[in-house]
DNA sequence: CGGGTTTGACCAGCGC
DNA sequence: GCGCTGGTCAAACCCG
């Protein structure tokens, strides 16, 4: 089985509402602000899923096509839910590629709507398929009630979109799951079209786009939209033994943050993020302990920075402990601290 | 034969 | 209202 190589990647996050126009990626980072000013833009987004890794990247530079492959690169947009695109372009210094996930159940009132119809949307109470049974009504019913709602003057909702980008010469990424393809558009100013996907798994209805930047043709950009509700099924390794934060869906399993901060059910890290930065771990474990000595040093240097922020410091003392660390760093390497 | 892909058609939202 | 665009459907097709 061959996986993407995530180290490529740059994640983006499309507001759960706003229809993100990948056509403009340069607009955006146009917009781009400093990790830190992201950071401080976002005080009242909870911040618990930031990582060490996401401190570090710090350093902003212009991603190039020209980049070897070895010079790694990571881009982190989020548009919160004011729908303020508020955009960082940071590098990593451990070749690192991780991004701060925005709550996949935010507080925001916003994506909380949207959350909330994409559970009416999962579990409809209507007249129309009672009479209805099997897989297809059901979706078929679940396509009316989609058409009822707008019919009703509601706007569609969408779940919340994670998006990042890959440099790949494959369109379809893998990222453990497995997916149908649905549908396939011609993207306006792009000579690629865009690809749709839905989950195969029943009762899972996430779905994703891809598609390839006209900008940068070497660059795979995919979208995710919803939220796993089962396990990766090309996934068997549990969290102990090398996961980041566990199986998506599985929010027991997120007793910790492999970052050495706690991540207990009220932090939000979409799963698909969890699978990605699972994924991304495997491969690039061996750098994850300079990575951390930097991440403190990083800490105690803009302490004032970040003013009293529990969660940082949070992350900084537990980051010394090593935290979740002990299970995914060989003991050895721990020992040679 | 089952599952995935292709592709034309359809629909809704949005801007003018 | 009209046209454009994004998103989805579904029949036909492909493939192992």
């Amino acid at each position: 089985m061959e996986f993407t190589d995530f180290s490529k990647t740059s994640f983006y996050y499309p507001s759960s509402q706003s229809v993100w126009d990948f056509g403009d990626l340069a607009a955006a980072e146009r917009h781009s602000l400093g990790f830190m000013e992201l950071l401080s833009s976002q005080q009242h987004q909870d911040f618990a899923t930031v990582s060490p890794h996401s401190f570090l990247l710090q350093t902003s530079q212009p991603q190039t096509q020209t980049q070897p492959s070895a010079k790694l690169s990571s881009s982190i947009i989020q548009a919160p839910p004011s729908e303020q695109l508020v955009t960082s372009k940071v590098e990593s210094l451990c070749s690192d590629h991780l991004l701060i996930n925005p709550p996949a159940t935010p507080n925001s009132s916003s994506i909380s709507s949207a959350s909330s119809e994409a559970l009416n949307e999962e579990k409809p109470k209507t007249e129309d398929n009672e009479e209805e049974g099997g897989e297809d009504q059901q979706e078929k019913s679940h396509t009316k009630k989609q058409l009822k709602a707008k019919k009703n003057n509601q706007k569609r909702q969408r779940e919340a979109r994670v998006a990042f980008m890959t440099k790949s010469e494959v369109d379809h990424l893998e990222d453990g799951y497995r997916w149908r393809k649905y549908g396939q558009k011609a993207v306006k100013n792009s000579p690629f079209p865009r690809s749709y996907y839905r989950c195969t798994t029943a009762s899972c209805n996430v779905k994703k786009r891809v598609e390839r930047s006209f900008r940068d043709p070497s660059t795979v950009v995919t979208t995710y939209e919803g939220q796993h509700t089962h396990i990766s099924p090309l996934t068997s390794r549990p969290i102990s033994t090398g996961g980041f934060f566990g199986s998506s869906g599985a929010a027991s399993s997120l007793g910790n943050g492999c970052f050495g901060f706690p991540i207990d059910g009220s932090t939000l890290i979409s799963p698909q993020f969890q699978q990605l930065v699972q994924y991304h771990h495997q491969q690039q474990q061996q750098e994850l302990m300079s990575c951390f000595g930097g991440v403190n040093e990083y800490l105690n240097s803009h302490a004032n920075e970040y003013g009293d922020d529990n969660r940082v410091k949070k992350s900084r003392v537990l980051v010394k402990d090593n935290g979740l660390l002990q299970d995914v760093v060989p003991y050895h390497m721990l020992k040679e601290e």
